[in-house]
DNA sequence: CAGTATCAGGCGAGAATGCGCATAATCCTG
DNA sequence: CAGGATTATGCGCATTCTCGCCTGATACTG
């Protein structure tokens, strides 16, 4: 067992801490051959740099954003909803619609399950938050996507669902973003979720994302498309003007939305 | 074992409160195995930082009109919940599980996602409001199966579906039904559930299944297969001698669960 | 109004924690 | 390259936290 250097191991716990939506200090300890002083140690560590949050026996994802969805559900529930709704309303009678994984796509498709009549829309997803809400949308089909669900992005990810999502040709899809970054550039926190969004990006015929104030000029690890390739965004209204005005040079359509903030 | 964390048990909790509407004491201390006054300090806790609102025996929702939580149909819970949470105890660490579609295997889904540590067993379904209660399993990886969504069974049938689950060897096959007829046969109400439920039992390890009053001598249109043929029979405690007698007769080993009716 | 269930607070055991200190490893500087 | 400075680590100890149990008070039920 080759001894990691100290900032090595921080990055494990926090590699660990993403994957698994939680750490436990004895654990931890056992794993990496060390003391609970040491992990205690790096978890304080990580928590004053912002990189989780310490609870009494471990610690837990510092941003729910990074935890699993179930935490992250209740966060700023009435932008997400705003924001869902206004993608909603680009679903048109007929299409074919993909709603990539998210609380924002699931703010949608819960605005979705709410339209009296969809006029056969067909409606595909492989978050099953999203699918279990949208089993209740009137007059369109349904298509799930199987596979390997990460806990973290609660969706289907992995060569399973890579293939799938490969035969599937979206009129419209429904991006997840973790960031839209001062470059212009979308970005995952997740390669594999970044290796499927590319591909469904690629196969679609219009893209719509929706970026909440929290995820303007932040970014994930991976970098997925570039917003100039999105042919709508969907931003809260009330934005200051400098950003307004780069994302207006962007390209997409931008759709604001009055969240009452 | 790792049990949960305290914060973890927290969020749990309110997390529970958001889909169900309420939470009883006495069901959170047995389904997180501790004891009512750590639930009660729980409780007590959450309604200080405003996040319930306590009440006698169990805590409602801080914000009654929470949203879009139409979805969860509060439909004879107490009974459903035990015949869940004796389904989920079959599923033991290491395990590959399939849960079929249908309100008791959702229940049981919830069991599942209350485990503090399901020890690395693979859990599979088609349903996607199980599979969204799975996602909060710990200590388990969740496989997901596409295809196109019934929106009356709430899971995925269909050629696509029936090809997926063709290549999945469950050790446990958690069966739903809608009818234990006289003769012992378990049916279903569409042809597709049940040519799909078929290839499900006969490439499952063991197979169990749950059997409210209500389901005991009626049947669906579309036979399943012989109740004889499962390994686990999961009913209600206090059914008439006669009945009972005859469960005892198909073959089965009988879990009876107090159901408190 | 009696009986039962639930509740709040106190108590104590055990675990987790933070801190200071000693030791070992590593870095850095002359 | 040598020696001091910095850093990482482990250990002991006092403190804090959690949790199950107990007791008396309070809320529901019939």
């Amino acid at each position: 067992m080759s001894s990691l250097l100290t900032s090595e191991r921080l990055d494990a716990i926090e590699a660990r801490l993403q994957s698994e939506g939680r750490v436990v200090a004895a654990e931890l300890a056992r794993d990496f051959d060390t003391s609970e002083d040491t992990i205690r140690r790096d978890l304080r560590a990580l928590a004053a740099a912002g990189r989780c949050r310490r609870v009494y026996g471990g610690a837990l994802p510092a941003t729910p954003s990074r935890g699993p969805v179930s935490s992250r559900a209740r966060l700023s529930a009435p932008a997400k909803d705003a924001l869902g709704a206004a993608l909603a309303r680009l679903v048109l009678p007929g299409m074919t619609v993909f709603l990539d994984a998210g609380t924002t796509n699931l703010a949608a498709a819960r605005a979705l399950a709410a339209t009296p009549d969809l006029g056969g829309a067909t409606l595909v997803t492989h978050a099953p938050a999203i699918a279990a809400a949208l089993v209740e949308a009137r007059g369109a089909s349904l298509v799930t996507i199987g596979g390997r669900v990460d806990p973290v992005i609660g969706a289907a990810i992995g060569a399973r669902a890579f293939e799938e999502v490969s035969a599937i040709r979206p009129d419209l899809l429904l991006l997840g973003t973790c960031g839209l970054d001062p470059e212009g550039a979308l970005s995952a926190h997740s390669i594999e979720d970044a290796v499927l969004k590319r591909r469904l990006a690629a196969n679609s015929g219009a893209i719509a994302t929706a970026c909440d104030r929290g995820k303007i000029d932040t970014a994930g690890p991976f970098t997925v498309i570039d917003a100039a390739t999105c042919d709508t965004l969907v931003v809260e209204a009330g934005l200051p003007p400098a950003i307004r005005a780069r994302l207006a040079e962007l390209g997409p359509e931008i759709i604001e939305v009055e969240t009452g903030a």
